[in-house]
RNA sequence: CGAGGUGUAGCUCAGAUGGUAGAGUGCUUGGUUUGGGACCAAGAUGCCGCAGGUUCGAGUCCUGUCACCUCGACCA
């Protein structure tokens, strides 16, 4: 990819209370309305190798991917009853077709069912675990902090089917170790805690809270019995007396606030939506049954919005390798520029993804640009370049700087 | 929905007590530059959020309204 060609901008200045990744930010993220956003090149591309990683690690549990509608019609959501509930919070967006009304989804669970109830009709068919990758549309009351919350964003959401109780439990421990590892590919701290999740219809839940200083979430943690906890669960004592039976060494007093972003919510639903919602299979006895459902969401932008804040310093961005955009950015000067094309072309031709800085500017703004968008690898060809002729590379990480040719550059950088 | 705040150039913002619309940055043209956000010269850019009102005169005062931000309430 071309600089010239990327549409973006780099600014010189930084908003009053802009944090510092926001600098970065403000060259990716248009805001067209309150909580709704336009996302640039960068941005994208970031977005798009985090989704390969979840899409990867949930294929390895044989979890699969579907595509459901947006544009819902009004009867699948009278059917679990939650129309009028969602439409009077004015939570969902809802509008008028010519066949009657319909509601962008804020949420799956009533497509889910929609779309699976007339396959999976046996105990033989069961269990099944699917889920899409999609925007979803919630007109929430407070929009927040960019990536963070907002109207319009991207989710991964999956429902798991099951015959009973104890296998929708085997599959929700299933999909506990499964986004574990997903935030761990990621490069971020997720720590799985107990939510209250009344909503929903069902109980048992866990949050992944990522600790963050711009998170929305407030998370108890007790870091002597590694406890983390909802704030919310303090107004259930049932639940506190469950923990302290399960954990001798575990104290309220102990407990300390820590803000954290919420990036993946699990559930076991139980039969709520499966018994309002028709969906029922034929167990072993020749009965009919409602199915068990669990439900695991991934809030994508959130958690691309968490590795900005958690990877950066005074100078911008500094993109782990998993979800760089690109590996590396090629700078040079004017009297490089024809070599600069070549070890474009070339490191292209590897596969790698490049960018190429071909704009006018000085050596000295690129450097700062390159710092501030956060490529892993920036590849200098300034005076050192003319003559010796080898490629200087600095790490963005560590700012260390080798000379290579390019052989040795492609081994560097393809890691 | 409650409390507070902000709307002025593409962006970040300045414009006490009313009197010709400003800066930095960005943009255009030409030239010199090119190693950590270069310099010189010449330019272009405004319904001062919107609508009323007060006044000889309003970016500035008053009323209304809309948008946005922060905090709270709320939130798979």
């Amino acid at each position: 990819m071309r600089m010239s060609k990327m549409g973006i901008k780099t600014r010189h200045h930084r908003g009053q209370d802009e944090a510092l990744s926001q600098e970065f930010q403000s060259t990716q993220l248009k805001r067209h309305a309150a909580g709704i956003y336009g996302m640039g090149n960068l941005l994208v591309r970031a977005r798009n190798k985090i989704i390969e990683i979840i899409r990867k690690n949930l294929e390895n549990y044989e979890c699969s991917e579907v595509s459901l509608p947006i544009i819902q019609p009004k009867n699948i959501w009278e059917a679990s009853g939650r129309w009028s509930t969602y439409a009077k919070s004015k939570h969902m967006f809802t509008f008028e077709g010519r066949n009657g009304e319909y509601c962008i989804a804020p949420t799956g669970e009533e497509i889910v069912l929609d779309f699976i109830r007339e396959n999976i009709v046996s105990y033989k068919d069961l269990p099944i675990n699917i889920f899409q990758i999609g925007n979803k549309y919630r007109d929430e009351i407070r929009v927040r902090g960019g990536l963070l919350r907002s109207k319009e964003f991207l989710m991964k959401d999956g429902y798991s089917f099951h015959a009973n109780k104890e296998d929708m439990v085997r599959e929700y421990n299933a999909m506990k170790e499964c986004y574990i590892k997903i935030f761990s590919d990621l490069g971020l701290t997720a720590i799985p805690v107990k939510a209250v999740s009344a909503d929903m219809g069902g109980k048992v839940s866990e949050e992944f809270m990522c600790p963050s200083p711009v998170g929305e979430d407030k998370v108890l943690m007790d870091e002597k019995s590694g406890i983390a906890l909802n704030t919310e669960v303090l107004e259930y004592p049932e639940m506190l007396e469950e923990i302290k039976q399960n954990n001798p060494e575990f104290r309220i007093d102990n407990l300390k606030e820590v803000p954290c972003i919420e990036l993946g919510h699990i559930f076991q639903l139980g039969r709520f939506y499966s018994e309002n919602m028709n969906g029922y299979f034929v167990n072993a006895n020749g009965k009919k049954e409602p199915y068990f459902m669990g439900c695991y969401g991934i809030g994508v932008n959130r958690t691309l919005g968490a590795i900005c804040e958690n990877n950066c310093d005074e100078e911008g961005l500094i993109w782990p390798k998993s979800v760089a955009p690109y590996k590396c950015i090629i700078i040079s000067t004017p009297e490089n520029s024809e070599d600069s094309e070549k070890i474009y072309a070339d490191i292209k031709f590897k596969n790698i993804d490049v960018v190429l800085d071909d704009r006018a500017d000085t050596l000295g703004s690129k450097i700062k640009d390159a710092k501030l968008l956060g490529f892993p690898y920036m590849i200098i060809m300034g005076k050192k370049y003319s003559k010796e002729h080898l490629l200087e590379v600095e790490t963005r990480k560590t700012g260390k700087k080798s000379f290579l040719n390019l052989d040795e550059l492609i081994k560097l950088i393809s890691d």
